[in-house]
DNA sequence: AATAGACAGTTACATTTGTAACCATACCTG
DNA sequence: CAGGTATGGTTACAAATGTAACTGTCTATT
């Protein structure tokens, strides 16, 4: 009998922030690397797009409580998007601190061939993972999600 | 109606991998606040030490499977842990170009800790997330897990 | 035993990220 | 309307990370 790990029983692989953090990087990272590979797009790249997209126009601010991320990654992700075209920028009239976001005609055609692989991808993730698997991981996440919207960080 | 957005009925808000990264954020960050803040550890050096804490002595090749990290944080993570005399390593006789790496006393007592610290936070997890949701997530993970272990990265 | 490949681990460099300070503008309160 | 404080967004700097090249050692093949 192995006297000497029976002491703290506690296995790394059992962990949940472990299971998660590894199963989430493994998971988008399959899908990063399309749109990296294909595009060029970084994460934050790829969010400010999917949010922009999804909800049209938004505040910088508004992209990132939507996709949460801090404001500076924000930020550098517009600029990057402005640089390629993909996105433009208004002044809000009533508040000059605040600028509208929105993609451009290039930038919404990037979109949509980009939620087209999201698309496609879900569909291989449901292959992979199993409609149970699938079906539980979403339930899962959807606690996760009501637990943080309680604990609001 | 909105004609706008219907077009391309993508929601980011339901793509699995921003659900799942976003998700291991919340989970880990909030159990790495409490390594870093009081014992100043990065989260590689926290999964080394995990690593060989729970499986007794590894080598770095080792650790790094084991944790699912790049061999490069491996050995930046060992380097971090032998200047603290948490970790010591020594020559394999046969093999000279592999080191067979061990916790100190010191590590070891750390290690124990932070395993305290970690089951306190499963438990406050299961508080958060309901023992269903707990369930739920945690056999997600584990068909996440079937599938890469299928798809060797 | 000589050469080519594989492997353990490190290092160097570029890129990404987080933190905090920073502008400019707006709001609120006396 | 003067002061302080909050807010939107950017920038500067430090720390963390990924990639690739590198060193040293081992193994296999001839």
């Amino acid at each position: 009998m192995d006297t000497k790990n029976v002491i703290s029983e506690f296995d790394l692989e059992q962990f949940l922030p472990f299971r998660l953090n590894r199963a989430a990087e493994f998971i988008a990272l399959r899908f990063a690397a399309a749109y990296k590979a294909e595009y060029g797009l970084t994460r934050p790249e790829w969010r400010t797009l999917a949010a922009l997209g999804s909800s049209g126009r938004m505040t910088a601010t508004e992209v990132g409580v939507h996709s949460t991320m801090h404001k500076t990654k924000v930020s550098r992700a517009v600029f990057a998007l402005e640089e390629r075209r993909w996105l433009k920028r208004t002044q809000d009239d009533g508040d000059r601190r605040v600028e509208h976001l929105e993609l451009t005609a290039a930038g919404t055609k990037a979109y949509q061939e980009l939620t087209r692989l999201a698309r496609d991808y879900s569909a291989e993730l449901e292959g992979l993972l199993g409609m149970d698997g699938l079906q539980a991981l979403s339930s899962g996440l959807t606690a996760v999600e009501t637990a943080m919207s309680k604990r609001r960080r």
